[in-house]
DNA sequence: ATCCGGCCGG
DNA sequence: CCGGCCGGAT
């Protein structure tokens, strides 16, 4: 769709460069094999996501680069000692996080034989401590599922893309969402779709003052 | 002082 | 379907 060409458009010329986009995630994974290579990405995504839901990317990306230099893998996290695991967390909060983490870890490792899960929201084979919106986002980045995501940027930029008319109880809202998110999703490339909604959600489509003018939905909008 | 946020437990 | 988790931003 239009919608669909116009995010990929905006989002290939203004993301942010981040630690987790970069080809050092990449450049490690990319001389192994194709399943080591996505699994790599998605250690990476995974962690990157959970960061992210409690606090700001400019605090993140150095908690991120530390960490994945402690531990780069998922064998690494799992084999970590949790009061490290916690020490390397000092700062973010929620602390319960971070033992959902190491526990995560030991799961994929021990039960998941290390291989992350390429299904999304299918989530009683995630690990606990990764719901909807994780499986969803490390699904559609890493594996190209073709799923959509719902956080609190794409919350926003869909309700003022479709200017909810009816009101809708939380419930309905919640499913409504998550239904045009997938929508957007159905294409080629799923996590620049998703990327680019949560981008444009942080920088564009901001809770004040949106900068519809440099909007590439503003006319669909 | 108040709000914000994915996930979980109740 | 609501409230708690924790720190940061406002």
């Amino acid at each position: 769709s239009a919608i669909q060409h116009a995010l990929i458009q905006w989002y290939h010329q203004h993301q942010r460069v981040l630690p987790w986009r970069q080809p050092s995630v990449r450049r490690s994974a990319e001389s192994m094999t194709h399943g080591q290579d996505s699994n790599t990405m998605a250690y990476a995504v995974w962690i990157s996501e959970v960061m992210c839901q409690q606090t700001q990317i400019s605090v993140v990306t150095d908690y991120f680069e530390r960490w994945i230099a402690k531990w780069p893998t998922v064998q690494a996290l799992a084999a970590a000692q949790l009061s490290d695991v916690h020490q390397a967390w000092a700062g973010l909060g929620y602390y319960s996080r971070a033992t959902r983490l190491h526990e995560a870890a030991q799961y994929i490792v021990n039960q998941l034989d290390g291989s992350f899960p390429t299904v999304a929201r299918l989530i009683f084979c995630w690990p606990p401590g990764v719901g909807p919106y994780t499986a969803s986002a490390v699904a559609s980045i890493v594996f190209a599922k073709r799923v959509g995501v719902v956080d609190g940027n794409v919350n926003r930029v869909l309700s003022r893309l479709g200017g909810i008319a009816v009101p809708l109880t939380q419930d309905a809202a919640k499913k409504w969402m998550w239904r045009q998110a997938d929508t957007l999703a159905d294409h080629a490339a799923p996590g620049q779709i998703n990327q680019a909604m949560m981008e444009l959600g942080a920088l564009i489509c901001t809770p004040k003052s949106p900068q519809c003018h440099a909007c590439p939905l503003a006319e669909h909008c």
